[in-house]
DNA sequence: CGATACGATCTTTTT
DNA sequence: GATCGTATCG
């Protein structure tokens, strides 16, 4: 029961481990066996601090451990495991080690292998919470009605469930959106609610009193489907160790020593699943900063922080608040922002004395700067970057985070224009796209034939005349039948109810998925099964066949595709890898490149240079958040806005501007709120802004830096009036922002009446005020240095 | 059934 | 601006 096989005489293995294997307590093992080595002295405690050597040690009850940014955290957890093993506490493999992103989880093994060597291939439970409840609902899926070649449903899947759920109630999708009944499902799955668990009041706000019922349906459906989705992973892991205390003491025995990183992004059910394994042992180190909770939207409970002590009696709380990052201008900045919020654990970020980045005297202020548009910003930042390599400096030393994705093309198309090598991180996602979507549901389909989801996805797709009525009609015997439409389809082909096209297309649709399931059940390769799946189904022909510009992409991805799947043994073992980790294949990127990423992306980056641009009111307080979740949204911004200023080292340039264009409208915009949190001695501010005081734009910046006169001066009039303007009484109406208008005429077009400016980068910009409107023009190319800059009303 | 056109809606953030 | 859904026609 033991993978490990007793190489080293462990004394664990003395003990009859299947009697009563939890009952063993920390005391008794140590009791039993020869004391461990001394720790002192050990490598792996070369360089800690006194706070972090007690994380590292304090290895008997449950330890919380509050690490602030930049304090260390990842060293301490891996120095922990290093401590563990080697001081024969347990084998890696009896450590159950959860993260809570794929890339967290790779940094740490990798971190957890240069400590421990070889024995670092024992790792077997470092994961992600949702890839490990994976592993462990594939060994025990039957307890929960699942057969074992289940499929991992996706967002997009998870939508067009609901969807179909929403129809079969009659009820208006228009009104009750699918991808709402989908969040709600996601949010009380989250909270490990199963559906006569769901609070009455709270599940008939949907549908007419019809949440329940679709949530039922929609359980009942997986089944069916023989798929569960993201948060079925750990509800089902919950279910089964609740109902089978036998297989629960199975994990207790294999779990001696459990470290949690991120504690502060866990939801209910993942605290319930934590709770239920620590159980055993009752040995479970958090590690985590609640100042950086940023997934309250996706159920994360800060409470599971806060109340760490309760939930884990007896539990002791270490604060690593030494910080080894940034200079104590970041620092500050971050802090003074933080401390706008209330609830927090209160935790100081102080500079460690033998930090080389604290100690700099001649350490850069925080920057602030206004600029008339994004793509000024861009420019501005491009620039800086440049000039960063002009003295030495690398791109990826570099990186600019948004706030949201949409933000991320503009500096996209400003690096193309300039060379300067880039890559964004968690853009699009590869998995995500139709091609390759539609791609695995042929796989899928191959696999488990019940998978109705990929049968629909694919089965018109390329067109073989199978259309809405014909599935419609698949459908609903299917429905009737309570039968998937795979094993359905051949019988209603018997009868004369689908006929012509329809029927041809169908019937040469499922002799090839047999066909294909034929060859790969006969030993074909499944990189040769898609090949040919690609082939034979008219997929490659359809693109081939398709002039459009993005045609030649998507034929590229399906080889990327294929090649993905070389580096699996086996077609289950792919699909399971893309169901979870859904990552693009992470090839070859570790060159010199600016990374483009979003706040949320950037958790456990930490950069020399860190561009934060976008910082206005609705879109980095994003106003969805605020709208959705008042203050509490708001604090969660203010988490982000720490997040994103901590990751730097030495340089931490905020941007803002005036005008922003927003579902392809330009819009005056206001400079974010946290901007006025921003403590004066450790920022520098630039303005090229002013306020117009054109009618109808009065919002509008116009103005440029000449115009202000000063520069690098905080309290510069330009910077006052910026102040003044944009602080709003919290609560007041968001103003009116209509009044801007732009126009994509060249250069030689100017109406009269126009204005030019060239700025100090050699740009340039024209604007002019016409009656009330204040119309923009603009190079699109980017690539004429014409026009530009601001122009105060006439 | 499929191609096209028009309009509505939208954009946080991720496993 | 882009995507998605519905309506309409061939």
């Amino acid at each position: 029961m033991l993978e490990d096989g007793n190489t080293s005489g462990h004394p664990c293995y003395m003990f009859p481990m299947s009697s009563n294997p939890n009952r063993l307590s920390v005391s008794q093992m140590a009791a039993a066996r020869p004391p461990p080595p001394a720790a002192e002295g050990a490598p792996y405690l070369n360089g800690l601090n006194p706070e972090q050597r007690e994380a590292v040690l304090h290895t008997e009850g449950s330890l919380l451990v509050l690490a602030g940014a930049g304090t260390g955290k990842t060293r301490v957890l891996t120095a922990r495991l290093a401590h563990i093993v080697a001081t024969r506490r347990a084998y890696p493999s009896q450590t159950l080690t959860v993260t809570f992103t794929n890339k967290a989880a790779r940094e740490m093994r990798e971190r957890a292998m240069a400590l421990l060597g070889e024995a670092g291939e024992g790792l077997r439970w470092l994961g992600t919470f949702h890839s490990i409840s994976a592993q462990i609902l594939r060994k025990h899926c039957e307890l929960v009605g699942l057969k074992s070649t289940f499929t991992i449903l996706d967002t997009d899947d998870q939508v067009r469930l609901c969807k179909q759920i929403v129809q079969a109630e009659n009820l208006d999708p228009k009104r009750w959106a699918p991808r709402y009944l989908a969040g709600l499902i996601d949010g009380w799955k989250n909270r490990a609610l199963l559906p006569d668990k769901v609070p009455v009041e709270e599940a008939e706000l949907f549908g007419n009193g019809k949440g329940i019922e679709c949530y039922r349906i929609y359980q009942a459906r997986l089944k069916v489907l023989n798929a569960c989705d993201f948060g079925d992973l750990l509800v089902h892991n919950i279910t089964i160790f609740q109902d089978n205390p036998d297989i629960l003491q199975d994990y207790h025995s294999k779990f001696r020593y459990i470290l949690v990183d991120e504690y502060q992004d866990t939801n209910v059910a993942q605290y319930l699943w934590l709770r239920l394994l620590a159980q055993g042992s009752r040995n479970i180190c958090c590690v985590g900063d609640d100042d950086q909770s940023i997934y309250g939207w996706r159920g994360a409970e800060v409470d599971n922080i806060l109340r760490f002590d309760k939930d884990f009696p007896g539990a002791k709380v270490v604060r690593l608040e030494r910080n080894y990052r940034s200079t104590q201008h970041i620092l500050a900045a971050a802090s003074a922002i933080i401390a706008n919020n209330k609830g927090r654990l209160g935790k100081a970020l102080y500079v460690g004395d033998d930090s080389a980045a604290a100690s700099d005297p001649d350490a850069a202020k925080v920057k602030v700067r206004g600029l008339w548009d994004g793509e000024a910003e861009s420019r501005l930042i491009a620039d800086d970057i440049e000039s960063w390599v002009r003295k030495g400096g690398r791109h990826d030393q570099c990186a600019v985070l948004v706030r949201a994705s949409w933000q991320m093309r503009a500096f996209e198309e400003r690096f193309i224009l300039l060379g300067i090598p880039y890559r964004v991180i968690g853009g699009p996602r590869f998995f995500e796209r139709a091609e390759i979507r539609d791609a695995m549901a042929y796989l899928r389909l191959v696999r488990s034939p019940d998978d109705d989801l990929a049968f629909e996805r694919v089965v018109n797709e390329p067109k073989r005349g199978v259309g809405d009525s014909s599935l419609a009609k698949l459908q609903s015997y299917a429905r009737a039948d309570g039968r998937s439409l795979f094993t359905l389809t051949p019988m209603v082909l018997q009868t004369d109810e689908i006929k012509g096209a329809a029927k041809r297309g169908l019937t040469v649709f499922i002799d090839q998925i047999n066909m294909w399931r034929d060859k790969l059940a006969g030993g074909l390769p499944h990189t040769e099964l898609a090949e040919m799946i690609l082939e034979e189904s008219g997929y490659t022909d359809m693109l081939q066949k398709d002039r459009s510009p993005q045609a030649q992409g998507r034929l590229d991805n399906l080889k990327e595709l294929v090649r993905a799947m070389g580096e699996f043994d086996t077609l289950a073992g792919f699909l399971e890898h893309v169901e979870l980790v859904m990552d693009a294949a992470s090839g070859a990127g570790s060159d010199d490149q600016v990374q483009i990423l979003t706040l949320h992306g950037a958790k456990g980056l930490e950069l020399p240079v860190v561009f934060l641009p976008g910082w206005e009111e609705e879109v980095f307080p994003s106003r969805r958040s605020l709208d959705e979740s008042g203050l509490r949204g708001l604090e969660e911004e203010r988490r982000l806005a720490y997040v994103g200023i901590t990751r730097a080292r030495a340089q931490c340039f905020i941007s803002f501007v005036a005008n922003r264009q927003i579902y392809g409208r330009w819009q005056s915009v206001l400079p974010s709120r946290f901007i006025d949190e921003l403590p004066h001695e450790h920022v520098d501010a630039v303005s090229e802004t002013g306020y117009s005081g054109i009618p109808g734009a009065e919002n509008a910046f116009v103005g440029s830096v000449e115009d202000l006169g000063e520069r690098s001066n905080y309290e510069s009039p330009g910077w006052k009036r910026l102040k003044e303007n944009a602080t709003r009484p919290s609560g007041a109406p968001p103003r009116e922002t209509s009044g801007l208008t732009a126009t994509a005429s060249g250069p030689d077009t100017f109406p009269p009446g126009a204005r030019v400016f060239h700025d100090k980068f050699g740009y340039g910009r024209v604007a002019f005020s016409e009656g009330n409107k204040l119309t923009v023009d603009f190079d699109k190319t980017g690539r004429k240095k014409v026009i530009a800059t601001f122009v105060t009303a006439a």
